[in-house]
DNA sequence: ACCTGGAACTAAACGGTGTTCCGTCCCGTA
DNA sequence: TACGGGACGGAACACCGTTTAGTTCCAGGT
C-alpha cells in the first residue's frame, strides 16, 4: 500500500535482526529513517503494531525456508528436508526463529493477531501433513498424526530453545550433530519395524568403522 | 545479609509473578517499598542485579520441587516423579518457568552470571543422574544418559515452551493429557524391549476400554 | 489562477523508565 | 559532643511510547 509504510517495516526488521527486540524504538527508528518520532504514526497506529509486521515476515521467510521441502520426491524426503529445513532457519536465522515462538506478552500484546495465530497453524498443519504421508507410506506407525508431529515439533523447538537460551555447553556444530542424533533417535521409536530396520542397516552402512562401537 | 535487600527482592519476585517481567520496574518496587527509586540502589547495583536474583529465586523452587523426586523408592519411581515435578512446576507457576529458560538478552545482559549457569547445569545433571540409573536398571536402552537425557529435556521443554507461547489450542487439562502421551511414547522408543513390553502391557490393564482401539 | 482539503511532517509536551549526583538526616561510636 | 557513615529524598539526565497542535506542501476542483 503505502511506500513509507513498507521503509517503516523494512528498518524495523534491519533493526531487530541486529539489535534485538528492545533495539526497535519508535525514535531509532525515525532516526534512521530521517523524521521524527510522531511521523511514523501517520504509518502505524503502534509499535506493537509495527512488531506485528515484523513478525509476520518472520513467519514468511520461516514458511518460505520450510515449503522447499515439498520439492522432494517422497514422503521420506520431504520429511528429511523439513527436519533440515527447520534447523538450518533456527541456526542461521535465531533472532527470525525467535520470533516465532515469542508470547504475545513480550510484545507487550495480551493476544497473537489472528492471521498470525493462523501462519502458526499452518506450520503446524505442513507438519502434521508431512507425517501423515510417511504414515501412509509404512515408514511412521500408525496413529493420530497430529499427535505423532506434536511430539516431533515439541522436541525439535525444545533442542533449538535450549541451545539459543545458552543451557547447552556447545558450539553450533557439536549442537547439529546432538539435535540430528536426538531426532534419530526419537524417529526410530515414531518408525515402523520394518523402516526402523532399514534405518539402522543405512546407519551402519553410512558409519562402517562405528559399526562395532 | 541485609534486611532491606531481602525485602527488596521478595517485593520483585511477587511483582514479577503478577505483572511479569516489564511489571518489575525500579519505581514501582519503590513505591511498593514506601521509598524512592534511587534508595534502592543502596541495596541493588542495577535493575539487571535484581532480576538476577529473581532468577537465582526460581530455580531454588525449581530444584525443591524436583529434587522430592528422590523421595521415590526406585530409579523408574524416581524417573516418573522427576517428570512429574517438572509438569506440575511448569504448569502451576508458568512465570518461574519461565524464568528458568529465560535469555541473557531479555533481561539486558550480554551472558548469565556464572552461578547461575551453574543452576542449570545441576538440574541437567539431576536429568542425567535419573537416566543413569535407570540404564543400570534395566529401563531404558544402554547408551550415553548425556544423549539420552538431552533429548528428554528437549521434549519436555519444547512441549511446554509452545504451551505456554500459546501455540496449542488446548486448555490446561488437554495439555496434560497430550504432554504425558507424547512422553510416553517418547520413553518407549527409548526403553529397552522388554521393559516397553512391560511398559504395553500395563497401559493395556489400565485401559481395558480403549485396549481394542 | 485561486482556493481548498488532506496527507505528511515537526515541535512540544506528558508521563513513564533506569540511573546519577548531591544534600540531608539520623544513629552509633569515639 | 563531635564525627563518620549508612540510608534516604529531590532533582536531574537521557531515554522511551504516545498525543496534541501547528506547519508545509501538493493535487484537484472551480
Amino acid at each position: 500500500m503505502s511506500d513509507q509504510r513498507d521503509k517503516i517495516l523494512a528498518c524495523a526488521c534491519d533493526l531487530y535482526l541486529s539489535e534485538g527486540l528492545e533495539g526497535v524504538s519508535m525514535r531509532e527508528l525515525a532516526r534512521r529513517l530521517g523524521v521524527t518520532a510522531p511521523a511514523l504514526y501517520r504509518h502505524y497506529e503502534s509499535r506493537e503494531h509495527v512488531l506485528a509486521d515484523v513478525v509476520r515476515s518472520a513467519y514468511r521467510e520461516f514458511a518460505a525456508s520450510l515449503y522447499r521441502a515439498l520439492e522432494g520426491g517422497t514422503p521420506r524426503e520431504r520429511l528429511v528436508r523439513a527436519g533440515e529445513g527447520y534447523l538450518d532457519f533456527a541456526l542461521r536465522h535465531p533472532r527470525w526463529y525467535q520470533l516465532l515462538f515469542i508470547s504475545p506478552e513480550q510484545l507487550g500484546i495480551p493476544r497473537l493477531p489472528d492471521d498470525i495465530e493462523a501462519m502458526g497453524c499452518a506450520v503446524h498443519q505442513f507438519w502434521v501433513d508431512r507425517v501423515r504421508e510417511c504414515q501412509d507410506a509404512g515408514i511412521l506407525r500408525a496413529g493420530d498424526p497430529r499427535e505423532v508431529s506434536l511430539t516431533m515439533w515439541g522436541h525439535a523447538h525444545g533442542l533449538v530453545s535450549l541451545y539459543h537460551n545458552g543451557h547447552f555447553r556447545m558450539d553450533e556444530a557439536a549442537f547439529r550433530r546432538e539435535f540430528l542424533r536426538s531426532a534419530g533417535a526419537m524417529m526410530t521409536g515414531l518408525s515402523t519395524p520394518e523402516f526402523a530396520t532399514r534405518l539402522r542397516e543405512e546407519f551402519a552402512a553410512d558409519h562402517p568403522v562405528e559399526a562395532h562401537g
